[in-house]
Parts: C-alpha cells; structure tokens; sequence
RNA sequence: UGGGGCGUGGCCAAGUGGUAAGGCAACGGACUUUGAAUCCGUGUAUCGCACGUUCGAAUCGUGCCGCCCCAGCCA
C-alpha cells in the first residue's frame, strides 16, 4: 500500500454495521464487496467508476451499468467516479462527452461533480511504462501489424517470439522515447508487455501497450504521438483514482489476468476486477455499432429519436429515469447470457407513470357527437380529478357543451358481444361529465358516420344518476369548440423480431427493421388544459396511455403553443383489444 | 482439437448438501366515473443430460451435450 491509500483509508472508510452488510449482499457483486470490508480489504473502502469510451450515445445497457456501477457506491456510502476512457483520438469526439454526461446527470448519478479523463493520465501512465522497460518487463517491436498477427498464433496454436524481443533495456528505452518525439510514422512500431507468446490466453501473447498515431486529441491536442492501449492504461486508471472494485461486463473475463500482471508487476495500488453479463433486451439491439448504423442509415432520425434504447431517445419518448433505474434493479445481476423481456422495461414504465402522471382527455381520431337536448351555446366547467388515486394531485376544469368528440373506436353501428361503449340503444358515462344515451346517427353519401347524436341526463351532472343507475361505459371527450389541436406520434418497437439478429446475415438486423414504428396522428383534438403543456412534460391520456410533450412543441412569446406535439410513451395495458384478437 | 464464461417454469432470477423465493409475462375472478390502476387466485419447474458420492444433491465428483466470448497497433 503507498502512502496516498492509506491517506483514502482513514478519509474513507464505509461505516455500515455487520446488519446492514448482510442486507447489502443481494448479488455476487456486492457479496464480494461486503466480504472486502469484513476482511478490512481496501481499508474497508468502496470506490467504483464507470468507464464510457466518448465514441457515442450510451443506451440501456449502460444504464445498467451505471445503476451497478454508482449503485453500489451509492448504497455502501462509497465514491463514484465518472471517467472517461479516451486513449483512441481517432474514434473519440467531445459532442459525445457532453452528451455522456449530460445522460449520468439525467439518470440521477453522483460523480461528485468532476467529470474524469483517462488522458489527463498520460504523463504518469509513460512515466510507469518507462518502469517496466527498465524493469525488462516491455520492449519496443518493429513488426508490422500484419506480422504481429502471424506471430500471435492461433486459437490452438501457440505464437512465436518477435526478434526484437530480447532487444536491451537502453535500445527499448531510446526507442520508446523517439516513439514519443513522434520521429516514425503511424505503424512502425510498438510498446509491447513482455509475458508469453504461447498463454492459452491470447491476450497475454505480449500485447501491445501503446501504438503510434499522429492524430490530435480531443483534450490533448498534439502533445502525443503515442496512445496507450485499453489494457494497459485501465487498470492504472483505476489504481490513480483509489478505485477498489473496477466493475466491467464478462468480455472483459479474459483480460483481469493482464489488469493483474500490470499492476503487480509496477508494484502500484490494485484494485479488484469483477465482471457482470451485459444486458440484452428483446425487440432491440444494444450496440454501439448497430446503434450508428441507425442513426447513419437514416432509419431513425437521431440519436435521441424515442424509439431508441438509447438514454436520450428514451428521455425523449417520455421514459422517467426513476423507471429505468429500477428496471436496472429489477434485472438482476449475474454472469449468465440473458436476453431480458422487454415487457419488464414497460412494466417498470407504466408502474412510474401511472403513480406520477395527470389525467387528461384527449381523442385521437375524433367523431362528433352532438347532444340533443342540451341548451346551444351553454357551456359548463366540469371539476375534473387529475388522478383517481391521487387526491392531493388536485383537479382541473374542463368545459363541456353541446357538441364534444369522442374516439371513433368509441362508438360502434353494430357492437360485437362484450362491447359496452356506445352504441344504438346505449347510455354511456362521459368521463366527469353527464351520462348521454343514443339516438341517432348522420352519414355521410359513402356510408361514414359524421356524427353520433345523443340526449344526456341533466340530473347526471358529474356522472352519477341520482336513481343509482349503473353505466358499464365511461368515455373521454373534449368539447369541440374548446378542443386544441395535436400532432401525436405514436411508436412501436423498433423491430419486428424478438431477436432482430436471428436472420445470421451480417447487419441482417435492419431486414427486421418495423415499417411501422412510427406512426403520427395530426387530427388529435386534446382539452384546453394542455395549452400550457412544456416540452418533457408528461401526462396519461385517459384509456390511451401515456404521452409526453416533445420538444418539437413550440411556443410563441406569449407562451401558447404554435402546435402541440405530443410523444406516445407507452399504451395503456389494453384488455378489450386482447379479447377482440382472440375472438374477432 | 486452445482458453474463459454460462445452462433453475415463456423471460429474468434467488438458492452454495436437507427436500425449489420473488418479479415480468400468461390465464381466471373481484372491484372500478380510465375495459387503466388496485386486490385475490392459478404453474406436478425431469433445477441441460448421464452416471457417481451421500441417509439426503439444483447445490459435491466424473463424463457428455448446448450456448456465448477471445486470434484490433478498438474499448
């Protein structure tokens, strides 16, 4: 232990009775970190990060990560920190750490308010480096890269040793050090580990430590000529930072006995590697790269479009982070493969909203329906509850008068058995309002019905009959002279398969692209109590779902909208529509 | 035909030698001024397979089968 651990040590450690352990260790993960604080392992700390590479959005495998990741540090009163692995200036852009932490920040993490980078490490990770050349343990290669991959063997062939391999401690150091100056071209040589060219483990066949690019770094402009390789700069960024459990997914299994050798043979703080399986979710894929191909192939309009898993396509689409956050909880932590059920996701989602969210009314493919026998040109406020669970949450006003919409799946000529919203001969419930039974029906020269007449109950005021009548149907409305006009966009998943990469076919994913996940409505007529809706606002538009405002809504000086624009989150659960596919 | 990881009901996932938690999904029903929410109920799980150890095995051993990852000067 050096001198700045044992500083952390008394700074920092956790202070949680044995009770408290016990209750925290609910995975293999955290089992192992109370055993480190019982074993006074790490002077009883508890320090993670989490590791974005700034090459693009993160999305909710991330989330996942970062819900392990800050969520350990945040349950055992540990430090988080937020890094970034920026060792390749050639893939990394600044757009993408803006947007990373602006993501972090969303989902509600503490990284203590200071946003890390790799790169402000690079002089001590080349200063370690010229270490463990003197220590003989690296040595400068003059192989091609086509070369290294012929002397690295195969699968179930051992490699060869390199010539340069034995090259002297001051030829390796001279040479490392004219690498640096920048004084070969991009591809001449390289800084390899010394270990052994015949491990079972390839990635111990002397891997490379760092590469020559004559390319400027997004932080550090062009002070390099040299870029540190991922294995061996991480676990000295973890070592530099007092992290004490570098949590990663299992790709990186085969890499820990590297992290190990690196920092054993530096002789420097080490931290413990652990590896959890990373998620995968149906109806979606979860990579950076297919994410990209999205994105640049115009099949989604952005990065932040809401029908991606991405953390700003899902801010976007209406997704609160408490939901996602606890759909991370809810998945579990483990080693195995899985493919998690989207419907968890939803689940989650539809819990969030339905405990958080404000009832409106809203018709999205609106028919008229005019009542008879109510006075023309009155109108009268109705008291609204904005959540029947929620008292507290307060009520609205919403006008009624002769003439209000309802949704065309409302009203049906010739009801098919179980359907009980209007119909001839029917009295239904509009929603706070007055109960109002048909009488007749306008159509047009094709056949179409224009509007649906009715006669209400004035005794009905509010919804209840003061004879105790009961009504199985109850509708929401919205009066045609107050009505607001809406674009409502409504998304499905983005995929037609469960598994979008079952075709085998190389980028086959996208032939499982779903034409329709993206629908808009334009005839959408919502009550006037949205006038006042604000981009990320969200809102349940009873017996609908859930909708958010999107950003596309904008406002005029005066703060009215110019036109609303509302994001379907997510449906509500539909039972009706499940018995009518079942018996159509 | 190397190395590593994994296999518990449709999907996740507890369980670490004493006779299979929980969640999601599905299916019933109650309630309901959202066919929402809520509430109640419903699953004989060959614990990948086969042998073995043991009074007793999802848990230990051996063999087999299946799936995933690794041959970037990416992370």
């Amino acid at each position: 232990m050096d001198n700045a651990d044992t500083k952390r040590d008394m700074d920092d450690r956790t202070q949680l009775n044995d009770e408290e352990l016990d209750a925290l260790a609910t995975d293999f993960i955290r089992t192992a970190i109370v055993e480190d604080i019982r074993s006074g392992r790490f002077g009883g700390r508890v320090h993670t990060r989490f590791p974005p590479e700034p090459n693009g959005y993160l999305h909710i495998g991330h989330a996942k990560a970062l819900a392990i990741d800050a969520g350990i540090a945040q349950d055992f009163g540990g430090k988080f920190n937020l890094r970034f692995d920026d060792t390749n200036p050639v893939k990394e852009e600044e757009e993408y750490v803006d947007g990373i932490v602006n993501d972090v920040r969303w989902l509600g993490w503490d990284f203590g308010d200071e946003v890390l980078f790799a790169s402000d490490y690079f002089e001590q990770m080349y200063a370690w480096a010229e270490q463990l050349i003197g220590d003989g343990y690296a040595y400068v290669d003059d192989l091609s890269p086509d070369e290294i991959r012929e002397y690295r063997g195969t699968l179930t062939e051992p490699g060869k040793d390199s010539p340069y391999r034995d090259r002297s401690v001051e030829e390796n150091l001279d040479l490392f050090r004219h690498m640096r100056a920048g004084e070969f071209p991009e591809g001449a040589r390289v800084l390899r580990a010394k270990i052994d060219m015949a491990s079972p483990n390839l990635n111990l066949r002397d891997p490379v430590m760092y590469r020559i690019l004559h390319q400027s770094h997004h932080r550090q402009g062009d002070a390099w000529h040299i870029y540190p390789m991922y294995d061996w700069a991480h676990g000295l960024e973890d070592s530099i930072e007092g992290i004490t459990h570098s949590l990663c997914d299992l790709g990186y299994r085969d890499h820990r006995p590297l992290y190990d050798w690196f920092l054993d043979r530096l002789g420097i703080y080490h931290p413990q590697q652990l590896e959890f399986a990373r998620l995968n979710m149906t109806y979606t894929v979860l990579s950076k790269r297919k994410l990209l191909q999205l994105v640049q192939g115009g099949h989604v309009q952005g990065w932040d479009d809401p029908r991606m898993p991405t953390i700003a396509g899902m801010r976007r689409r209406g997704f609160p982070a408490e939901a996602i956050n606890d759909f991370c909880d809810r998945i579990g932590v483990s080693t195995s493969n899985s493919i998690v059920d989207v419907a968890l996701l939803e689940h989650c989602i539809r819990d969030h909203l339905n405990e958080s969210t404000a009832r409106v009314m809203a018709v999205l493919d609106p028919i008229k329906v005019v009542i008879d026998n109510y006075p023309e040109g009155q109108v009268e406020w109705m008291e609204a509850e904005n959540h029947p669970q929620h008292p507290e949450m307060g009520t609205r006003m919403v006008p009624f008068s002769r003439e209000v919409y309802i949704d065309r799946e409302d009203f049906i000529e010739d009801p098919p058995r179980k359907y009980y919203r209007l119909a001839p001969g029917r009295e239904v419930r509009l929603k706070s309002a007055y109960l109002v039974t048909y009488k007749d029906i306008v159509k047009d020269v094709d056949g179409s019905i224009v509007e649906v007449h009715c006669t209400y109950d004035p005794e009905s005021r509010g919804g209840e009959a003061p004879d105790g009548r009961k009504v199985r149907g109850t509708l929401q409305w919205v009066s045609v002279a107050h009505a607001l006009d809406a674009d409502i966009r409504l998304y499905d998943r983005l995929f037609l398969a469960e598994d979008p990469e079952e075709t085998g076919e190389e980028g086959g994913f996208l032939d499982n692209l779903n034409p329709d996940s993206l629908e808009i409505i334009s005839t959408c007529k919502v009550e006037p109590s949205l006038e006042k809706a604000k981009p990320g606002d969200r809102y349940q538009f009873m017996r609908i779902g859930y909708f958010c405002t999107d950003p596309d809504t904008t406002k005029t000086a005066d703060e009215a909208p110019v036109r609303l624009v509302f994001n379907r989150t997510i449906a509500l659960r539909d039972t009706w529509a499940k018995i009518q596919t079942q018996r159509p």
